[in-house]
DNA sequence: CTTGCCTATGCAACGAGTTGCATACCAGGA
DNA sequence: TCCTGGTATGCAACTCGTTGCATAGGCAAG
């Protein structure tokens, strides 16, 4: 189970309460791994119960109090014992495959429309994912250790968009041309 | 629910049984959807109940029966709307780039096994699809409108595999120096 | 002063995927 | 004859993730 585990690192790189967490889950750890703040709250109470995280009631003015939550020993051994471990790669879950091969079974000029939203979507993660390279990962600086990782990480992010805005192009074609085709074959049928 | 409608459009490409569907999960269909048996078994029956889906049992001589599926009129109809109504880009989830980034609370040295071991396996892939393509999608064949979009989703596997493979040389090279970054200040200290 | 929005935490029900196990038929080799 | 391995189907328990809902405080705009 790596969501305890993404959570125990992004807590060891600072503590924080489960809503800051869920924010990192919109952004650095974003890249990585997606929760939702319902599940990183459930986790957080076990992480809790069984000893691996600390918390601490904080109040605040102007807002609610936080709950902030920190690593304890027994939650920073939990991780080592799961680094040393291996893992397998993810398998492969692709929906808008599954539909691209489901169009010659129906049309597939209706895909083009999901397509290019899918297209927009990683080309907006695209953009964001590079506008906080730029913004922590500045040319010249001098990174950290941890750091260095976290910018190899992001460079898996952007890689993968990348790759994924080339494909959807690669689709958009393929669509366009097979309704093309089917349109000609229409025309020669009427 | 994206399992059911990737056995539909399987059923549809040509109708087989829950072990023969298993082993297009490990072929074509493996390109863009995992499932175990278990849990092709267990849809199969949901679908044969809702009447997606027609079952045939089929004697065999040399070994067991087997009960084929056909996609019946109302799986289509229910293929046809899923298609039509939109889906998410999956959210993202790699428990390696978790280990990249807790290895700043570890030993990065002791990731790089491991990752060579990730490296292995998306090789592998690759050398796998690229096998199908040549086998499936020969140059200067006439492809039917299936093939066609059965090889752009192929064409997707196969950039993935090839992104991944340099990225991955691009973790290995990081946590190589930052290993022998370690390894200096170690020296230097002592 | 009500309405919407952000911060902050959580429960409950459900659905999908994983893991372990079970059954049964048949073939081929030790 | 027994054991291994491939074909073929399936149940049960569990974990993880999703979705809907609930509560509560504070701020700012209309």
């Amino acid at each position: 189970m790596a969501l305890e585990h993404a959570i125990l690192v992004s807590l060891l790189e600072r503590p924080g309460s489960g809503y800051e967490l869920a924010r990192r889950f919109d952004r650095s750890i974003g890249y990585f791994w997606t929760a939702t703040h319902q599940q990183i709250y459930r986790v957080l109470k076990r992480m809790e119960a069984d000893g691996w995280i600390d918390a601490q009631d904080v109040p605040q003015d102007g807002r609610p109090d936080k709950k902030v939550h920190s690593v304890a020993a027994p939650g920073r051994a939990a991780l080592a014992a799961w680094m040393a471990e291996p893992v397998e790669p993810e398998s492969v879950r692709h929906t808008l495959a599954v539909k691209i091969r489901g169009a010659a079974y129906g049309d597939p000029a209706a895909l083009i429309a999901e397509t290019e939203r899918h297209r927009t979507a990683h080309a907006d993660r695209l953009a964001r994912y590079l506008a906080g390279e730029r913004r922590d990962f500045p040319e010249g600086g001098e990174p950290t250790e941890s750091e260095e990782l976290q910018h190899v990480v992001l460079r898996g992010g952007i890689a993968y968009e990348r790759m994924t805005l080339e494909w959807l192009d690669d689709v958009l074609a393929t669509l366009r041309r097979l309704a093309r085709a089917r349109t000609a074959s229409d025309r020669t049928q009427s």
